[in-house]
DNA sequence: AAAAAAT
């Protein structure tokens, strides 16, 4: 099968040889023709998949079929983060360069002259809207933005942007566009907050499902068992084995990235953080050294762990096991993209042995652990949890506490119970 | 349990 199959445009087909695509990935193949047909969609995959290619494509030709004067304000995507949103608006100049279809990313944490530029889009007649949720409710409000004549509505990252408490945002945007519209929904999962959302805003969907919760081929996935005294030790010495020259080092909170910053550079290393502490501007400019490879180390939090597509890089380092294992996949999966190979290395520290095990059995297969360098000294021991019981242990029976109201009189407030 | 997102 390859794009020619579609019947998309010439225009399109030019801007989709010029980007090097060549063969429908699988969800590009499924997902376009329920697309073109203009059905709605759920759509089960992760990112790295041709994901937002498979909704764009069908959209953008939509778009430029439509009659001249039809040519109004026909798509909103929302995505969780500035940074997504920006990539997918490039990736529409990308695709849609030869279209002449216009595009906005609307998001929050500009100067004003942000604002004023995406007012000035939107005055203009963008066609396609990427938005994140806040910023775009404070135009609506304003009345900025009329979305009377929409025609598409996708959620992209749908389950993560619930985890961000977006659900009511989405509810709120919604009332403001017409009920006759085609939605699109992607989501990395499927929990059962999504199918109440799908239910909620669309119209007897059509489903497909492309995800299995399983890393790249390509990626090498390693791990090291390490107290957080050998932590920095470690990562220098891997760093100084210099064979990576395009590095994200992953920490599971903004302070850990800060301070992992401040100890690389001590050291001479080219690093920088990247967290939302920073400014907007602050953040495009990180990120766009970062793609253009004049920056080697990019230190962040999981706001980079989601869609941020940079091509080559060669190493993916999880200085903390990532809070929820979907977001180990999500990590790991910023290398190793479009076929080729990277290494994904691992810290496991005591107390992150049982998350490191969660990872294992959702992925289905244990990872390697490498022995420290010899001056490091010994790491902690597998099975070793931090003063808990073993995960590998079979469960004891949970011994069941009768119930006691422990002499409070009826109304008065319980005390903190220690759980 | 942490991060992100409007000002």
């Amino acid at each position: 099968m390859t794009f020619d199959d579609f019947d998309f445009d010439e225009e399109l087909l030019d801007g989709l040889h010029s980007m090097g695509f060549d063969q429908p990935t699988p969800i590009q193949a499924q997902a376009i023709p329920v697309i073109l047909n203009n059905k709605d969609l759920i759509a089960c995959a992760q990112t790295g998949t041709g994901k937002t290619a498979a909704y764009l494509l069908p959209v953008l030709n939509k778009i430029i079929d439509a009659t001249p004067d039809n040519r109004h304000l026909n798509t909103l995507i929302l995505a969780p983060t500035r940074e997504l949103a920006i990539q997918i608006d490039q990736q529409i100049e990308g695709l849609g360069y030869f279209t002449g279809v216009s595009s906005i990313a609307i998001y929050g944490g500009g100067d004003g002259a942000a604002w004023s530029q995406q007012r000035k889009a939107l005055a203009e007649g963008s066609e396609v809207i990427i938005a994140t949720p806040g910023r775009l409710i404070a135009l609506l409000q304003m009345g900025e933005i009329n979305f009377g004549n929409l025609q598409h509505l996708i959620l992209d990252e749908a389950d993560r942007m619930l985890d961000m408490g977006f659900y009511d945002d989405i509810i709120r945007i919604i009332s403001y566009l017409p009920n006759k519209r085609q939605t699109l929904l992607f989501s990395a999962t499927m929990p059962p907050k999504i199918r109440t959302l799908a239910n909620t805003i669309l119209n007897k969907p059509e489903q497909i499902s492309i995800a299995v919760a399983k890393p790249a081929e390509g990626i090498l996935q390693l791990a090291y068992l390490v107290y957080d005294e050998q932590k920095i030790a470690l990562l220098k010495n891997i760093l100084k084995e210099g064979e990576y020259n395009s590095v994200i080092i992953f920490a599971s909170t903004k302070e850990n990235v800060k301070k992992l910053d401040e100890e690389l550079r001590r050291n001479r290393l080219i690093a920088k953080a990247f967290h939302s502490d920073l400014d907007q501007k602050e953040r495009e400019g990180i990120l766009r050294e970062f793609k253009n490879k004049a920056l080697p180390i990019l230190i962040g939090t999981d706001i980079l762990s989601r869609g941020i597509d940079v091509e080559g890089i060669s190493l993916v380092v999880n200085y903390n096991v990532p809070h929820d294992p979907e977001d180990y996949i999500h990590r790991i999966g910023r290398t190793a993209r479009a076929e080729t190979t990277g290494t994904a290395i691992t810290f496991i520290n005591d107390k992150d042995q049982r998350k490191f095990v969660a990872i294992e059995r959702m992925i289905g297969k244990e990872i390697p652990k490498l022995s420290l360098p010899a001056a490091l000294g010994a790491g902690p021991s597998y099975g070793q949890t931090g003063g808990g019981a073993s995960t590998t242990e079979a469960k004891p029976q949970r011994k069941k506490k009768p119930f006691r109201p422990r002499g409070n009189k009826p109304g008065t407030p319980r005390s903190k119970s220690g759980n």
